[in-house]
DNA sequence: TGTATACTTCGGCAGATGCCGAACTATGGA
DNA sequence: TCCATAGTTCGGCATCTGCCGAAGTATACA
């Protein structure tokens, strides 16, 4: 924005400004979910390239929203403390129109068993697609668990494999950084209702995303459910090999 | 912020945006602070031509978070609920580094009873400081007290003289447009130590604003206290005729 | 010592946006 | 009916900032 005359620089706006980027509002997401990351894993998040996320994280680090953590050679950027995850999700009640009652009015009342089967864990999927999603990436051996890094807080992690790699691609996920993805963030997350375990960590949020971007789910206007719609139900039976 | 290549508008960053610009969070802050206002006299806080002032409510408005209530002739524009104040006091309390113990071990100890006696509250002044500021135009009649619109909530208000508004505009504070807020808000504000009110509102905010951009006082970097300065202490001196 | 990897800095481009002057609309009162 | 006031819309300017290619740093490993 800029800044005729010279006016008092509000903290209240700046801070703002820096989540009113899409680059910058995705890592901070993704950062909240998954924990501290490297520069390269949340440039692919961001579908930006390392010089540009370097750049949104020095100002985030700057702002005081992320802490770079070094850890021998690997650096990795973290939020900074929990009230940025607290704004984040403030922010995020605003999107919607929010008049409750009207809203609740207004939605329709016909795909409730869907919305039930699929749910997004704040930013990657979950509840029965979620799991079959995932299901369908190791059964295809597109990822694959590992015991990677084993530890109570996360139960392993999964690697994504060539085929993987390829897949993803075609379905325009990323494209050629999801490479920095392959040896990183992409941990199960239990799911409460089915007790299985569904995608998540960035590569889930990544899925989540596109599978958005594409029209085959959309964010119901109000809480987690999301919809499959028509679209969706061809295209993951065709791409996925799951019948939702 | 450029739209390059395709993005998908995230919404958490387009609600951000909402907040980035210092004429909008200045709008904001004022409404929590105030209640719903007219365009002139937000225009005149945000320190904007009421075209400048008009396009950022409508585009405030579209993204729900005002509204604009149509009372007869006069529009009001008033937050549309409860969770956008949450979200600015929650993007408030990023604006501080927010390491609290380091905060707390860095920060010096010397101007303590400064700190104490000069708090603001929320946007205006509040504490000794204050009290002392309401008192000082009250006593010089460049604001007078009226039982205007009595009620529960707001036990009076304030209305700016004629004498006030020259006052003012030679400090720097708005210019002509203060005309409007001659009518309109600026209320007492009970101060929980000093038990007296200070002064409120929007015509508190932009003094307090005015203060801090004259360098009379600086916000420290953690709470709501706010220093006296060196230059602030001859300059409430001699303009205001306090001695803080 | 040389190479590979991860990251950062620099320079320049392109698009978005806040700002205001001027003109237009709507409402209420002289 | 005409005017005054509050608000909005339009056009153009200036500036900001996100983006990337290219080049520069730093660290581990052969």
């Amino acid at each position: 924005m800029p800044n005729y005359g010279m006016r008092s620089s509000d903290p209240l706006a700046s801070t703002a400004s820096l989540i009113a980027d899409p680059s910058r509002a995705s890592m901070l997401v993704v950062l909240a979910e998954a924990g501290p990351l490297a520069v390269s894993d949340l440039a692919a998040v961001a579908r930006v390239t390392a010089q540009t996320a370097s750049e949104h994280l020095a100002r985030l680090a700057e702002g005081g929203l992320v802490v770079r953590q070094q850890t021998s050679r690997f650096h990795r950027y973290g939020l900074a403390h929990p009230g940025v995850s607290e704004a984040l999700v403030a922010l995020r009640k605003l999107t919607a129109p929010v008049d409750s009652t009207a809203a609740l009015a207004a939605a329709p009342r016909a795909p409730f068993a869907a919305e039930l089967a699929a749910r997004s864990c704040y930013d990657h999927l979950a509840g029965r697609l979620g799991v079959e999603v995932t299901d369908a990436l190791v059964r295809d051996r597109l990822i694959r668990r590992e015991s990677w890094n084993p530890g109570p807080t996360r139960s392993g992690s999964y690697r994504l494999t060539k085929n993987g790699i390829e897949f993803l691609d075609s379905l325009g996920i990323v494209s050629a950084e999801l490479r920095s993805l392959r040896r990183s963030f992409a941990h199960p997350c239990m799911d409460r209702t089915e007790r299985r375990p569904h995608l998540g960590g960035a590569l889930g949020a990544a899925i989540a995303t596109r599978l958005m971007e594409l029209r085959w789910i959309e964010r119901l206007p109000e809480g987690r459910a999301v919809r499959i719609t028509k679209a969706g139900g061809a295209g993951l039976r065709e791409r996925f090999g799951i019948d939702p």
